[in-house]
DNA sequence: AGGTCCGTTTAAAGCGCTTTAATAGGTCGT
DNA sequence: ACGACCTATTAAAGCGCTTTAAACGGACCT
């Protein structure tokens, strides 16, 4: 680890420095409070007082503060603000920047976070900076709640964390008595793209599973319980796969070989998979196959792939973690809360009749 | 906007409670560095040396007192370090999060950054907060200095950024001498393209452009030195267009009546519109056309896409620019710098030789 | 003994802001 | 004229940490 700065504590005799405070302002200094309070002539009591919009000063000195702030470019120095104040007003969202959901909801989470007086940190997942040092990270920066993001730690771990302020956990389902969640109803919306696919006519209604994970194995019994809803029990075909375009490119021909005329693939990427495969193996999308993918990403939504999907509702998924935030922090809420919001079928084009 | 506390300054005469310092510590008070002290029977500055790993303590209190933090789950507040310490190490970036080029190039700056001992803080552009704003926010939190991927704004007004802090404006091509530049060589990239696909045979290679802007500009200058380079001058053909799918799906109907074999796109997704288009109008790539794409974004990537296209070398980016920073704040560099990185072809699957 | 020097340790002064109790000046009633 | 009671303002005490000068206690010389 570098030094932080160049004098070593002990050694070089430093010639005495006058301190900082008498030192002429050097050249690029920062304004201080203290110096938009000498300039207007007031106390920096008055100054912070004006600045923040509060109660109490006339409209005189009101102005003259604000005048000589505006002419020193005076800027307030939030570090020493957040230490001052009791509250930080920061809340702290935990998230891969890389993954388009989240930055779809981080968007909308800042938004809503403003709406309600709060700011957002964000922290990254990186390949080397995993959940918690990332979680810790935003503990360094006094966040007064947290928002984890499809969060895979441990439960145990996510509900001490819990105890210690609160904490939003979007996108994953959990049972724990100390942090709050937000998640899309996944079974439901599987539930909703059968539904949508059986009014059309079909029954060979097959499903690309999305392997283990409490998201994955949440839409395969959505999947199977809408497929025993509509009759369909017989013809329920679960093939194996993941999150990826490779598993979709993988179902595709077993999709044939089962005779499927129709099928739900777990998420959009396994969908894009499957598109492709079935393209190259002549098979017509959807004259003679049709096909759901599950997130509506941006990937769905491309010109190009048009894809029939089921929504999450970013944000509102959004709007409910900050609520529950706000509720905790303003409210002074303590039980633990769940959200779960419905999804939304979107219709695009590669859902169809079957062929005759 | 709500009050942060309940209490009205002037109101309620509320009765003298006793000072925060003299409080009993709350079930939940987070421990503070002088309680790691007392625990340990030394002094706070004692423990900050600890904690910090600087020479000086005696290896016994060093064990004492890393034992009595890890008792009391002792963390740092890292606010009030800033405050006291002179240098925050904390660099700014603003990004787009829903870019995910931004993206990829944040995740590389992360690790360089912690590398060299410095940590990130985000702020994104939403549609309700503009690039200033979110400058702004960076400036409040102390960072030491500022990376823009990407910056629309006035160059004035990021020259005049750069004489307050050192600044980075990655992807734009801007003279400036307050800032540091790092960026690609568009035009290298789009003659690297072109040099290609003449080199496959083509001599009938297009371009759909990108537009306005300093980007578009030097892809459309790229191409046209590069036709002429290659003897091609005569088949130059700009088709104008800009950054997303529809300026390709508009753009391949032209491609064919001006009998094109080959075509640069200015970006990835204005390709990935073009692919679509031509597919639908039953124009097979490559075998009938070949198509290059710029940026090797995640699309590209897409097994379905599979698009061959210009990388821009975000990793390379990303560590210059942190570079450029580090040499500002650390080396004490002044004078302004601009890194310009050779793009690099990624050779897939849309490119072949012309059909006989 | 007395002094010097060393490695350790501490007390105290900030960092730049917020907050609260106290103060200063009015106005008003009697 | 006097106290009561406003409102506008200030001084000062923190927030939790870092940093510096000064203090301390040996060990080691003369």
């Amino acid at each position: 680890m570098p030094s932080p700065d160049g004098s070593s504590p002990a050694a070089a005799p430093t010639p005495p420095l006058p301190p900082v405070t008498s030192a002429p302002p050097g050249r690029n200094r920062r304004p201080r409070l203290s110096d938009v309070a000498a300039r207007a002539g007031v106390s920096a009591g008055l100054v912070s007082l004006v600045l923040r919009h509060q109660p109490g000063p006339s409209e005189q000195t009101r102005a003259r503060v604000l005048e000589a702030a505006r002419e020193l470019g005076y800027r307030a120095d939030r570090t020493a603000s957040l230490l001052a104040r009791r509250r930080s007003q920061h809340l702290g969202v935990v998230m891969d920047v890389r993954n388009t959901f989240h930055a779809e909801l981080v968007a909308e989470m800042d938004a809503a976070a403003t709406r309600r007086g709060y700011d957002l940190v964000l922290s990254t997942l990186t390949p080397t900076r995993d959940e918690r040092t990332a979680t810790e990270n935003l503990l360094d920066f006094r966040c007064e709640g947290l928002i984890l993001i499809g969060p895979e730690d441990r439960a145990g771990w996510l509900t001490s964390l819990g105890q210690e302020l609160p904490v939003v956990a979007v996108g994953r389902r959990l049972k724990s008595d100390s942090l709050d969640v937000v998640r899309a109803a996944d079974d439901l919306g599987v539930a909703q793209a059968v539904a949508h696919l059986a009014g059309l006519g079909h029954r060979d209604i097959a499903f690309v599973d999305g392997g283990r994970g409490t998201i994955a194995s949440d839409r395969r019994r959505g999947y199977r319980q809408a497929m025993r809803g509509h009759g369909l029990a017989e013809q329920t075909r679960i093939i194996p796969g993941d999150h990826t375009e490779e598993a979709g490119i993988r179902a595709a021909p077993e999709l044939l070989n089962r005779h499927a005329t129709a099928v739900v693939a777990s998420n959009d990427r396994c969908a894009v998979g499957l598109l492709d495969r079935l393209a190259r193996l002549g098979t017509e999308v959807p004259a003679s196959m049709s096909v759901v993918g599950y997130d509506d990403s941006m990937l769905a939504r491309l010109g190009h792939v048009d894809l029939t999907t089921v929504s999450q509702d970013a944000p509102g998924q959004a709007e409910e973690a900050i609520t529950l935030l706000a509720e905790r922090l303003d409210d002074g809420r303590a039980e633990p809360r769940e959200i779960v919001l419905p999804p939304r079928l979107v219709l695009r084009s590669t859902t169809a009749p079957p062929a005759p």
